[in-house]
DNA sequence: CACTATTTTTAGTCTATCCTAAATTATATT
DNA sequence: AATATAATTTAGGATAGACTAAAAATAGTG
């Protein structure tokens, strides 16, 4: 009875979970930016993502999407691959946290069971990938999130990074150039109103870094 | 200027190539059986792939398919990746060897220049997969393979196994319970006319095997 | 509350790849 | 050479998933 999950619609699932996070339902507009697909056609797959039996998604016109239980399940299987692997083309294959994400993107949808439980166990069953993000456990259980941005930090507070959240590989090779990166520690030094720019120094250096970067950045404090 | 090259391309192309190994072109059914496909299907995709530019094989009706070199590079690519990733998955992810071709077939499509140089490396530049058949190497050169078969040997001849030709699951788990995999030595101990049965000794212990086993077992000569 | 701007949906197409049934061509056998 | 069998191609469709342009619904603002 079970419909065939196809690679389309497992990056719509993907992408619904993490756009849906707050528990609001995800836009056609925001998974048409997302997945770069035109948004006549966001509308089109929703609505045959609501009809499968059993349905993957509950979409009501211009209301937007949730997942359904099913859909849920099937974008944790798909988010805990690509969090595994991120982990692994870092940790065994020497690939840089920069260059994790796109080949996970692809890996993602052919790996066996097998291939993931194999990676796991020669992970030592991680929580968390590279990024800080977290991996679902064999359950799909998702562990805890970081979900506090350090641009909400003010002096003199101190904080380790957990989480980076960015995709983009030019934004996190200049994160890391300033050690901006998960277990990083570092004290808020000074908060400039107006431009919200936070002072910080990690590693004894010092820096200055705006809020379309410290929104990015999410921390645990000390 | 360049076509893209799709998934079920590259599977045509890499079916073409272990196809016409003698030079011989494929035929239409033949690949039809590989690739699961209707006949009739292959015929249209088959043309399409005459009449990409550039072209990738050479088709003639009634008379079957050969690659061009471009089509031969992209079949040796495919190859490669394939035959890396199914030494990878053995050696480093403790897949048996009868697992490891369903899942190269997956990722083959997916992984990067960049995936397939790091298990390159950490394989050591391996010119043999797990079931002996020969890896290109970077610029596609292919290795010379083995090419006798155990089934032309006669008594007393002795011999190295180099090669297993066969995807199939049980046999191979069947030629693994008897050692016969690359690497093993063998003597033939007799020949039974007619059956074409061979009598041989590996570690020590006889057995009686028919050609149409025989017939997928290539060796070199001791 | 009416009007405009934004978002979303509808309608109509397109492409790649597969299918089945029928027609044609090639090969083998008398 | 005639016919039977096998292999291949043609013809006509189907489906998934994308697109554009135009229509419709929603949301924001005076």
């Amino acid at each position: 009875m079970k419909e065939k999950i196809t690679r389309a619609t497992k990056d719509y699932l993907k992408a619904i979970y993490t756009l849906s996070v707050n528990g609001l339902p995800a836009s056609t507009n925001d998974l048409a930016q997302r997945l770069n697909i035109a948004a006549a056609s966001v509308t089109g797959m929703l609505k045959r993502l609501a009809k499968t039996a059993p349905p993957l998604v509950d979409y009501r016109k211009h209301r937007g999407v949730t997942l359904t239980p099913e859909g849920e399940r099937a974008a944790l299987e798909i988010i805990r691959h690509h969090r595994l692997l991120e982990t692994y083309l870092h940790e065994s294959l020497g690939f840089s946290w920069d260059e994790v994400h796109e080949e996970a993107e692809r890996l993602e949808h052919v790996i066996s069971e097998k291939f993931e439980a194999r990676i796991d166990k020669i992970l030592g069953h991680p929580t968390h990938d590279p990024h800080g993000d977290p991996i679902p456990d064999l359950n799909l259980v998702m562990p805890q999130e970081a979900s506090t941005q350090l641009s909400t930090l003010r002096p003199p507070q101190e904080a380790t990074i957990e989480r980076v959240d960015a995709e983009n590989g030019s934004l996190l090779r200049y994160l890391q150039e300033k050690s901006l990166i998960p277990g990083s520690k570092l004290k808020i030094r000074a908060h400039s109103p107006f431009d919200n720019n936070l002072t910080l120094e990690i590693n004894g250096k010092e820096m200055i870094l705006g809020p379309a970067i410290t929104r990015h950045i999410f921390i645990e404090l000390i």
